[in-house]
DNA sequence: GGCCAGGACACCA
DNA sequence: TGGTGTCATGGC
């Protein structure tokens, strides 16, 4: 679909590229995923901070840090002892699926890849794409709760089109692309957080001009 | 003081 | 299968 171009145009020309993830590393990537579900990145930054000092943002010390002791450092991302538990179960599954090997991991077949993450407690369908698309580098493209708001409003999906029918649409009316997927998640990441929180679309937003309806 | 954030899961009807 | 409650800190 040529309009879903457009607006990936028209987002690059207002925001510029993202450059996303925001990440040293692949692994950092993947706790990062964890670690924003729900919860601004600015909270999230502040846990990963903590995780650099106390040297336990790798496979290795991440997989033998207490759960206790890892939420304290995370709780600035909210959701702690929740999150907390979610990383130890992906380092339990890491290690026991690759005997903690995250490249070995990251180089398995997209559909496998993906399949095997979303068994992984407290990985959704969100997270394991982001891991695909921002650590594994494959194709896989990521909706988010902006994506769903932003493209219904606009007329384009229905309201509550399910996680899988929006990433469908997306990648089958957008040329595949690693670069591309990567840099129109985060363009609508930006769009949605400048004009498109829970309230309507702002007239000024830059997407307006593609709706089929007109908004206040 | 209230609202919201780059979700996922458990439970219930 | 869909709706609702829960997890919780920090910025505005």
């Amino acid at each position: 679909m040529k309009k879903l171009l457009s607006i990936y145009n028209t987002l690059l020309e207002n925001f510029g590229p993202q450059g996303w993830w925001p990440a040293e590393t692949d692994f950092e990537v993947i706790v990062g995923a964890i670690l924003t579900q729900a919860t601004s990145w600015s909270n999230v930054e502040k846990s990963i901070s903590n995780l650099k000092k106390k040297g336990v943002l790798n496979p290795k010390s991440l997989h033998e840090i207490k759960a206790g002791s890892l939420a304290k450092l995370i709780k600035s991302s909210g959701y702690f002892n929740a999150k907390a538990r979610k990383l130890k179960c992906f380092m339990d599954f890491l290690h026991c699926n690759y005997d903690g090997n995250l490249s070995v991991m990251l180089s398995q077949p997209k559909e496998r890849l993906r399949k095997e993450l979303l068994e992984v407690w407290g990985v959704g369908p969100e997270t394991a794409d982001s891991i695909i698309l921002y650590a594994a580098h494959k194709p896989s493209f990521v909706v988010d709760a902006y994506t769903k708001r932003i493209f219904s409003r606009i007329g384009f999906l229905k309201a509550n089109a399910s996680y899988d029918e929006v990433k469908h649409f997306f990648e089958k009316n957008l040329p595949k692309g690693v670069k591309f997927y990567k840099e129109y998640h985060a363009l609508v990441v930006e769009l949605g957080k400048t004009y498109c929180r829970k309230k309507p679309l702002c007239k000024e937003c830059c997407v307006n001009r593609f709706c089929s309806k007109q908004f206040a």
